[in-house]
DNA sequence: CTTTTTTTCTAACGGCGTTTGGAAAGACTG
DNA sequence: CAGTCTTTCCAAACGCCGTTAGAAAAAAAG
């Protein structure tokens, strides 16, 4: 009987309903006006149901989170296979945290905590930066293979440049002016990486 | 008759009360813990007084917005002039909102939209980081006198740097661990300023 | 003391996240 | 089929929130 799956089946969609209306809402009005009653609305169905689904709002974005920083990372993964040379995998890992950022900001938002998107906990974001596993840290590593330490350092260093020029420009850029801002993103980073090779 | 004047007084003091309140409410439970209600108890007041103060609490935090920028402006326009290097200078800015960060944590995720604390207006922060009478752009412009229009890239990328590092490093770093990042910052900052002379 | 002005608060509105208790619907059993 | 059991779902409520209206209280002016 496929009544179990059948039941099953819907859970999932409605699971990926309820985020996917979050990140709907999120685009259009900021997440300053993501609600659960809002979402329930959308979805058709009433406000407790969500809690069905997630222990809490908190834990809903958090969810929104750990998707995204998932996507990155296969991308990330992907970059590594196709590229061999560790400096074009940086380069193009750069575009791709760029890209990311323009298709899908309010997610972007969410991940880094900006622009009135708030997630309490600090687990995910704090572990997807730790440098175990990290394949970005596998080719600054492999670019600087006798920095020992100072790798963790220009790992760390390449954070804070990639992160705080795209949420500087998302921020004060108004969006017509965010295109032109991706070539000085782009020198930026090829500037970093030649300047730690 | 002094009667306007204490009237005066009085305002000011209230109003100033109700700033602190926030920050003090922001520093303990965070920018999510801030509600007019809260400010309005514990300075004894009911609620609708703060409206006789702020037409919002989003114009309330534009206000400490304003006043955390307006606090770092005036350092930075203090070591402009005690030094004439402008490398010395820039250092010496860096280590200015290196301090700010740590000494007013609260006030700078309200500055930068951080950690749940949300204005919505940007325009202060557009002026804010305005290249017009600034006094980090003129720095910079001092140190590359023959760099034209790569100038407000610098600055732009110098504004990356600072905020990305201090803000990646407030969110993912505990407390005790903040103090052994500043060594990494300023050695960032120094190499940066180096790399553009 | 009375009137006028200023200051302040109570009460309410609509919205929020979240929980409770039970109704409605669906699936199984005799 | 009816009856029972299980799952699904929601109306209503709680205690918060930002904000506003209107009345009470206090202060000042006459």
């Amino acid at each position: 009987m496929g009544i179990v799956e059948r039941r099953e089946r819907l859970k999932k969609q409605v699971r990926n309903d309820i985020l996917q209306t979050a990140r709907d809402i999120a685009r259009e009005d900021g997440w300053q006006g993501v609600s659960i009653r809002k979402i329930a609305d959308i979805i058709e169905y009433s406000p407790p149901i969500i809690y069905e689904y997630f222990d809490s709002k908190d834990k809903l974005l958090e969810t929104i989170r750990v998707v995204g920083f998932d996507e990155l990372r296969a991308d990330f993964d992907r970059i590594k296979e196709i590229y061999r040379d560790p400096e074009k995998q940086l380069v193009e890992v750069a575009q791709s945290i760029w890209n990311f950022s323009v298709e899908q900001p309010e997610v972007f938002q969410v991940m880094f905590n900006q622009e009135g998107a708030f997630v309490h906990s600090k687990k995910v974001y704090q572990q997807e930066m730790d440098i175990t596993d990290n394949p970005v840290w596998e080719m600054i590593a492999r670019l600087r293979p006798k920095a020992g330490e100072k790798v963790s350092m220009t790992y760390y260093e390449w954070w804070c440049l990639t992160y705080g020029f795209i949420s500087i420009t998302m921020t004060t850029q108004p969006k017509h002016a965010i295109a032109k801002m991706e070539t000085i993103y782009m020198e930026g980073v090829r500037r970093f990486i030649r300047s730690i090779m």
